[in-house]
DNA sequence: CGTCTATTTGAATGTACTCAAAAGCGGTGG
DNA sequence: CCACCGCTTTTGAGTACATTCAAATAGACG
């Protein structure tokens, strides 16, 4: 189990000793995932939090058309899970599944509650990762309130050039709010240009 | 300066004694705003954290064709601010105004520190508040991807019918990513059928 | 009361979607 | 290794959702 990324993300935030840094790393389960294959679906309940060693994972809903909306990619060093379900013990209403072959390590939310009360420190790690996240999602809000599909497209991949190249046009797609068809168009167009 | 709304709030996530409550209570300074005036302007450096006793505010941006895109409103019983601007000292990108007489108590980035370190409990409180507004930023992406403004504007006011009063129709179409005038026809449309 | 802003209404326009068909690409099995 | 199958991407035509522009009406505030 290789936890160089996840101490190292850590020790950005807060500083812990080797009694600490043992105990924290005991709590956590590697698991291996091949491509297409589900970490979550809906009406399981996401009974852990996942972080990210190796691989690239999706977070998405299917609506009621049966169209799939993805809500982020996960990639090394994130954490993912279905926040709602894993707080609430409620059945998840996302999708999680790897787009490649993936090694996560997981964290249930027994071990994570036992973790916050041995080393409370990890409630201040937890709130900071997690007041990133609200950030970048607050920003997803903005843009999609304010910018153009083909706005939106030129940011994404000015923002995540390598992510980018790790997806399909569809996943693109799916994750800015457009169909694959018009995505296509946009590209001809500025390539045209 | 009317301390129920908040203590009640932190009540129900983590348990204080008198003088940890004092202390907390402490740390923030009351503020007034009238109807219009800015909490906030694009520029400064949003450097506290505020929690709506009374009233309703509302953080929102103007994009380069000079549209307002309303991120989220408040009021009584939630906290406001530019959190990005916040945490990292920079200077802010959205605009904070009040939409009714309002009444809020403000804790500053210093104090907030010192708070976190005199009682680390405050980490878990805030990692909690934070988890639910990222919960709910989450949901609202999902909608904005899978709905049409029709359907986002009927169940806006299915969940917030409350709010919806306070708010101008104006207000409404902001937060929904659509024109006034469009709403004003979908309103016309739904009281037609 | 007068001014300013919000809302309504209608017409023309544009952005993004649906449907359909063809071409491309990747994985799998014979 | 090639052929086939399924999925993704491209392309074009027609359509729908939402916008812009403009003007009239209504409503709020000083």
């Amino acid at each position: 189990m290789n936890t160089d990324l996840i101490l190292n993300s850590i020790n950005q935030h807060i500083k812990l000793d080797s009694t600490e840094t043992d105990f924290f790393i005991s709590l956590f389960v590697p698991k291996q995932l091949k491509r297409k294959e589900f970490l979550l679906q809906p009406g399981e309940i996401c009974d852990t939090e996942n972080f990210i060693i190796k691989g690239c994972l999706r977070v998405y809903s299917i609506d009621t058309d049966g169209v799939e909306h993805i809500i982020m990619f996960g990639t090394e060093g994130w954490w993912i899970c279905d926040f709602y379900s894993f707080l609430t013990k409620t059945p998840a209403t996302y999708y999680i599944d790897a787009l490649e072959d993936t090694e996560i390590i997981q964290i249930s939310k027994e071990n994570l509650d036992k973790l916050y009360e041995r080393v409370p420190k990890f409630e201040r790690f937890f709130r900071i990762i997690i007041q990133n996240a609200f950030i970048s999602l607050q920003n997803r809000i903005t843009q999609n309130l304010s910018c153009t599909a083909e706005e939106r497209y030129l940011d994404f991949i000015k923002k995540h050039p390598k992510l980018e190249q790790r997806l399909t046009q569809k996943q693109v797609s799916a994750y800015l709010g457009i169909t694959p068809v018009f995505l296509s168009m946009l590209r001809r167009r500025l390539s045209n240009n």
